[in-house]
RNA sequence: GGCCGAGUGGCGGAAUGGCAGACGCGGCGGAUUCAAAAUCCGCUGUCCGCAAGGGCGUGCCGGUUCGAGUCCGGCCUCGGCUACCA
């Protein structure tokens, strides 16, 4: 073994130690206090890992190892979320199954994260794909579907031709497929769905519960959407007929000067004219051709009058009933009272149509003289409102709502953004809904015979049945049949029992369908009695830390704290309501910082100020509207003038910097491999942590990478120094203590870069000795293990230890020896440290002040003034105010 | 448009309302070397000054305070998410 600090060779060395030994093999039986820390798992791309991965990984394994040196039974395991477009649209180009390819995936990924010395218990291992997994995923749809919580609907779908399937409506970004961008259409299909609204209260109220990042929270629940309103019934004029509507303010109901229908609702027909039919006919038409990203295109409001009127059951004016496509069939009842003094929207209709603006609420409580410029939507006082004008908002509207109610025309309602979740898939590698239906027919359906199939008698697989495997195919293609690639292998899909035939259901789940409950799995991934244990249960939930990126905020969270709430009504999960205690995202990693000239046409540099993005997202300069071209700048090749970078050879060209993401497509992807291979996987880790703040979005930079494995390599010459066995010096044995509590302290924070900057102090201060004390040097290695593990371990060995340093104590600090007796405190006058003195720490206010005033350059500061104001904080600084 | 977050040296970033710039990168100077790399030592916000020392400095404007990077009000810029949800 060399007396270099040689990454390649220590680093597999301790991998195998580790595997061998089963050093973090899940305690199983002990009466230590549990902790369960968990990762994000990852979906394994044929791309490998990426350094992304690495940075949410290493922090919860700083976690998890420091956490087990502190004497907790820790759970800490990883897996792979398997199923997923990728891996088929790969068999669709070369015929080779799913399985195989994502086989070949999950053995890369695993190498990859086992060279990064992550303690993961890897008998826990968990692959959603695994038979022996998606057989407890469908007993879980089962139990939705016993407690009505799975059901089927027409729904109109978001259906991608080009994928082949039926997207959610969080998968379509502006009216195209999230992944590959393919153009969506809306059509009506039957879907099986999940009840996740009737969860919907308790999703929001289980939000108080526990420790999240704010922004996800706000997240979830502006994505669940309560709002607490009215609904109102306004009769039709001259028919029996009543348009109901959704408004959460009943108080502006005397404002209301139109209504608006969706132009799907199905009232349109009927209250519109036959003077007005065709108009509305050709508005209907068009609105249901326009994808949803023409709609966001144009800003513009269209509409038509229908011709109708309405009643308003408040006083009984005449309303024009119109229809627009700014009001959606989806939310509330697909109609509205349009009140265009109090609401934006209804405004800027009503101005361009010339609809009346009648005011209703006023902050004066006295009806503005001037004619509203914009809509008022703050809370007010009623004016225009008959007998209920002076109310104050908040009570008018609770005061209206009980009068609609006992008038019977209207009540209190509580809406939500939140849909039901549509869970089937047409595709192929997904995990088939255990459902099956009778079927008519005359002959064999397999060999084509005519048939019906009745969707409206589901019948549940037998458990003992499960898992129902995925038929092999030849073509994975997803075909244009919207059943789905499972419809073709007849098979598979007809059956008969007792004489007579049935189809399984041709639709398969969504990938979030694994990650729901994967968390469970781990905490008892054999038993092949039950999905996971009750003891299990008892003993590990809930995660008291999850870590994963903040794209997952919404659904990935939400749905697995869906399926974590009916599972808990069943039983399942003991009393632990909400499965992620804690929540942390690790921000994004971007690439290098890159600086870009503009060119125009001729090949001319432009300054950066010059260029601007036209209508089309093409760079243009501003004065002259020339099409302008990107190109990289080398960093030695820029400088910094003022406030902004330019060419260092001509400065009156400006420059663009800035980070962008790591792509492909740009070619700035680090591959954690290179980096292991040149740094080692120690540095890779160490450095991730030393980045900046875990949250934080920060570039990549590997030429920094460079110093943290300096700060390695001191520490390895440091630790293999023949150690003093004497006591430390008294400013070390401080220095020491006061590291062991930072550290600590900082790790339980999740502070990782103030963490490894405070040990490379104490690493700076050991290196300047010949013979480092062995107390401050052990306590380093331990405390620097959970970021540097394969390092440490070696080290301690050298040291004279056995392994492994993971069963080493977390040193404790002494509170004695973290302050100082003797502190130097600063003394300002008027804001301006001017000089210091030394004191003890416990000195009296009086000596301090008296030492202060002593101080030569201070007394020089007060000369011929007079002396206004003396503050001590103790132990902290001397404030002096003087006038004069 | 809405919500969330962030603006501090050339760069990544530190700072319970109390010494702004810890730690690291980069740069400059030196030691070592035949030379280089690596390593080690020193300096490194900026302006004035030979120096001692002093002025100015945390996106901008104002406020609270003995004292503000930090708290409050109002803006500006950037990033992320979201988007007609009545």
């Amino acid at each position: 073994m060399s007396e270099r600090y040689e990454p390649s060779e220590i680093e597999p060395k301790w991998q195998a130690y580790w595997e061998r030994d089963e050093t973090f093999r899940t305690p199983e039986g002990t009466e230590r206090p549990k902790r369960y820390v968990l990762d994000m798992f990852p979906y394994p791309s044929g791309a490998g890992l990426h350094v992304g991965h690495p940075e949410g990984y290493t922090a919860s394994d700083i976690v998890t190892r420091y956490l087990r040196a502190n004497g907790y039974a820790v759970l800490h395991p990883m897996g792979f979320d398997a199923f997923g477009l990728p891996a088929e649209q790969h068999a669709v180009k070369t015929g080779t199954h799913p399985a195989v390819t994502t086989r070949q995936n999950i053995d890369t990924f695993r190498r990859q994260l086992k060279r990064l010395g992550f303690s993961y218990d890897w008998d826990r291992e968990v692959d959603t794909t695994d038979p022996a997994y998606v057989r407890w995923t469908q007993w879980i749809f089962l139990l939705l579907f016993e407690r009505g919580l799975a059901y089927q609907d027409e729904v109109q779908v978001n259906w991608c031709a080009a994928l082949g399937t039926v997207l959610a409506n969080e998968e379509v970004i502006d009216g195209k497929s999230e992944r590959g961008g393919h153009p969506v259409e809306r059509l009506p299909l039957r879907q099986w769905v999940l009840r996740i609204t009737a969860y919907a209260d308790r999703l929001l109220d289980g939000l108080d519960t526990v420790e999240w990042p704010t922004s996800t929270m706000t997240m979830q629940r502006e994505w669940i959407g309560r709002s607490v309103g009215a609904e109102v019934r306004f009769g039709v004029e001259g028919r029996d007929e009543a348009i109901e509507v959704f408004t959460t303010r009943p108080d502006t109901l005397f404002g209301a000067t139109f209504m608006v229908l969706a132009p799907e609702h199905p009232l349109v027909a009927k209250v519109t004219t036959d003077a007005e039919r065709a108009a509305v006919e050709a508005y209907v038409a068009s609105a249901s051709n326009r994808s949803d990203l023409d709609r966001q295109q144009s800003k513009e409001k269209t509409g038509v009058f229908t011709g109708g009127y309405a009643i308003n059951p408040v006083n009984g004016a005449r309303v024009p009933i119109w229809i627009a496509d700014y009001v959606l069939m989806g939310y509330g009842t697909g109609a509205i009272m349009a009140v265009p003094a109090h609401d934006t929207r209804d405004f800027e209709f009503a101005t361009r149509f010339g609809i009346p603006i009648v005011e209703v609420v006023s902050r004066s409580g006295a009806p503005s003289d001037a004619p509203l410029g914009e809509a008022m939507v703050e809370a007010g006082v009623a004016v225009n409102s008959g007998r209920y004008d002076g109310m104050e908002t908040a009570a008018f509207k609770v005061k209206i709502t009980e009068d609609l109610e006992a008038a019977g025309k209207g009540r209190r309602r509580v809406e939500y953004k939140l849909r039901d979740w549509v869970f089937s898939r047409q595709r192929y590698w997904g995990e088939p809904i255990p459902i099956y239906f009778p079927v008519t027919t005359d002959g064999d359906p397999r060999a084509g015979a005519a048939h019906t199939i009745h969707h409206d008698q589901p019948i549940p697989v037998p458990v003992e049945e499960l898992p129902l495997r995925l038929p092999d195919l030849d073509d994975y293609h997803p075909g244009s049949d919207p059943a789905g690639v499972l419809a073709r292998a007849l098979d598979w899909r007809f059956f008969q029992k007792d004489g007579r035939w049935y189809a399984r259901e041709t639709n398969t789940m969504p990938q979030w369908a694994g990650s729901c409950w994967y968390y469970l799995r781990f905490m008892d991934p054999h038993n092949e009695a039950a999905a996971w244990s009750r003891e299990a249960a008892a003993r590990w939930l809930p995660v008291d830390l999850y870590v994963g990126g903040a794209e997952h905020a919404v659904l990935h969270l939400l749905y697995a704290r869906f399926w974590h709430m009916v599972l808990y009504d069943a039983g399942l999960t003991g009393a632990v309501t909400e499965p992620f205690q804690r929540l942390v995202h690790q921000g994004m990693i971007l690439g290098e910082i890159e600086y870009t000239a503009y060119r125009d046409a001729a090949g001319a540099l432009v300054s950066a100020e010059h260029a601007t993005k036209n209508a089309d997202g093409a760079i243009v300069d501003r004065r002259d509207g020339g099409v302008l071209s990107a190109t990289r700048v080398e960093p030695a090749r820029v400088t910094k003038r003022g406030a902004s970078f330019v060419l260092a050879e001509d400065p009156a060209i400006a420059l663009v910097s800035r980070a962008p993401k790591m792509s492909k497509s740009l070619g700035n992807v680090v591959n954690p491999d290179d980096i292991v291979d040149r740094f080692g996987a120690d540095a890779l880790r160490t450095y991730e942590m030393f980045m900046g703040p875990l949250e934080a979005t920060k570039p990549w930079n590997t030429d920094s990478i460079q110093g943290v494995r300096r700060f390695l390599e001191r520490l390895w010459t440091v630790a293999t120094r023949t150690p003093s066995e004497a006591p430390p010096p008294d400013a070390l044995l401080r220095l020491t203590h006061k590291t062991i509590q930072k550290v600590g302290e900082d790790i339980e924070a999740m502070r990782f870069n103030t963490a490894i900057s405070a040990m490379m102090v104490l690493n700076n201060e050991l290196a300047a000795l010949a013979a480092p004390p062995r107390f401050c040097v052990e306590a380093l290695v331990v405390l620097v293990h959970p970021f540097a593990p394969h390092l440490a371990e070696e080290l301690w060995e050298r040291l004279g230890h056995a392994p492994s340093i993971q069963a080493v104590p977390w040193p404790k600090h002494d509170p004695a020896l973290v302050v100082d007796e003797v502190v130097e405190i600063p003394v300002q006058v008027n804001g301006k440290v001017r000089g210091r003195v030394s004191v003890s720490r416990d000195a009296a206010e009086a000596d301090v002040l008296a030492a202060a005033l002593a101080d030569e350059a201070v007394a020089r500061q007060l000369e011929g003034k007079t002396l206004l104001k003396q503050i001590y904080v103790p132990g902290r600084i001397v404030t002096l105010v003087v006038g004069g």
